[in-house]
DNA sequence: AAGTGGTCTAGACCACTCC
DNA sequence: GAGTGGTCTAGACCACTTA
């Protein structure tokens, strides 16, 4: 019997999972309430909480109050994944960064861009494109889209010294934003940039950020073939 | 003055928010102790805790002991993604959802696929192909290697009435896996079944299972032209 | 050695939701 | 109405890290 003491909130999830591992409590199913369980294990009941919050979290347990705590029915599965920051993504590979401005221009967007930007009619926005290197190799395509109303101080960075990226994230603040995961299929200009074949398929990030409800930056990166990005659950 | 009150973790979290936003805290730069921000709020310390440890995870602090809490520099790092259960995607969708088996077969798999599955020399694994569809078009096409000695009783499964993946959930519990995401060109079986022209770029998610030491099953799962996965940060 | 975050406790009250 | 999770408190001790 002498089982290790059940006291931290680490040790109550483990025993947590491991029950629901071994069925003891099945998918569905009640668990027994906080108060029960402190009083099983010998522990506050804030112990529990802090357990439990976390298998929630976690997507294993359904918790409702007055309901109590059930074993999730289908375990969705929530994948935390590091963003890549391209240039820490790069060196890590033991590469040399490089980022190359391809083009800048001051321009109205296309109707589709205009709506995602929030742009005002009419409204002219910065456009960029550049190329980000490992060693020598092509490894990321990147078109942006910045709203100078919203960022007056883009319009004097130069560019040619610094990502986009790099810029943003040490000026501007931003609260939040969405990003999107597809594939496409390598058009001729992109297979001439990234160095590959025309039709290849890529992987595509396309990111928006903002900050209250005004649109900083739009980008889209296409990745050189092979690129996989991996995170465990 | 009269400011509404901060008392509760949720309104300490969004007002550390704030000041980081407004640069009052700069990206870098310390931030008071835990039972300074209590006393200025005059809240617990716990409660100062339970809103940074949020935001530490977010990764928008860098907590140490000792060193006490910093303003990140990189903010943004990490999305939380939900793994798609490709049933509740479709039905969310209003489409009906429907799984076709393609094929079934008992064979040794690949030497690369082997070592993925941690199998032994020999070893033959049930090798499992399907479809699946969103009302009549189809969605994905899916790949899978289940370890038959890690998992006895699949041999007996009718999956041509089940899904593998609903299956498994349902009756093997897991404990941990990884996944990746990446781009791939189809082939031309592949755009025969997923009703698409060959070379489109296709998005891919692959992803292996295990429990304990063992491996469960191996899965790639091929998304008809089109498809994004979408999350906010 | 000392300061900071990490955690635990015992108790309390609240908010939500099911009955 | 009552049971459950959600949160807050005040205090305490621990663990880790830096000085």
């Amino acid at each position: 019997m002498a089982a290790r003491q059940i006291r931290s909130w680490q040790s109550v999830q483990q025993e947590v999972r491991r029950r629901i591992k071994a069925r003891e409590w099945r998918p569905g199913e009640m668990i027994p309430s906080e108060a029960e369980l402190a009083a099983e294990f010998g522990c506050a009941r804030a112990t529990v909480n802090r357990a439990l919050r976390g298998l929630a979290e976690a997507g294993l347990l359904d918790r409702r109050r007055k309901a109590g705590s059930r074993v999730a029915l289908h375990p969705v599965r929530k994948a935390t994944l590091d963003i890549p920051v391209l240039r820490n993504e790069i060196e890590a590979k033991g590469l040399a960064y490089c980022y190359r401005l391809l083009a800048r221009r001051l321009c109205a967007p296309p109707a589709e861009m205009a709506i995602r930007m929030k742009a005002d009619a009419g409204e002219r926005l910065l456009q960029l494109s550049g190329l980000h290197l490992a060693g020598a190799r092509p490894y990321v395509l990147e078109g942006r889209w910045i709203n100078p109303r919203v960022v007056p101080e883009v319009e004097a960075v130069d560019f040619e010294a610094i990502s986009p990226n790099e810029w943003l994230v040490t000026h501007v603040p931003f609260e939040g934003g969405d990003i999107a995961f597809s594939a496409t299929s390598a058009s001729a200009e992109e297979a001439r940039i990234l160095d590959c074949r025309p039709g290849d398929g890529l992987f595509v990030i396309e990111r928006m950020t903002w900050s209250g409800d005004q649109v900083i930056t739009s980008v889209r990166l296409v990745f050189a073939p092979g690129y996989r990005m991996h995170t465990q659950i």
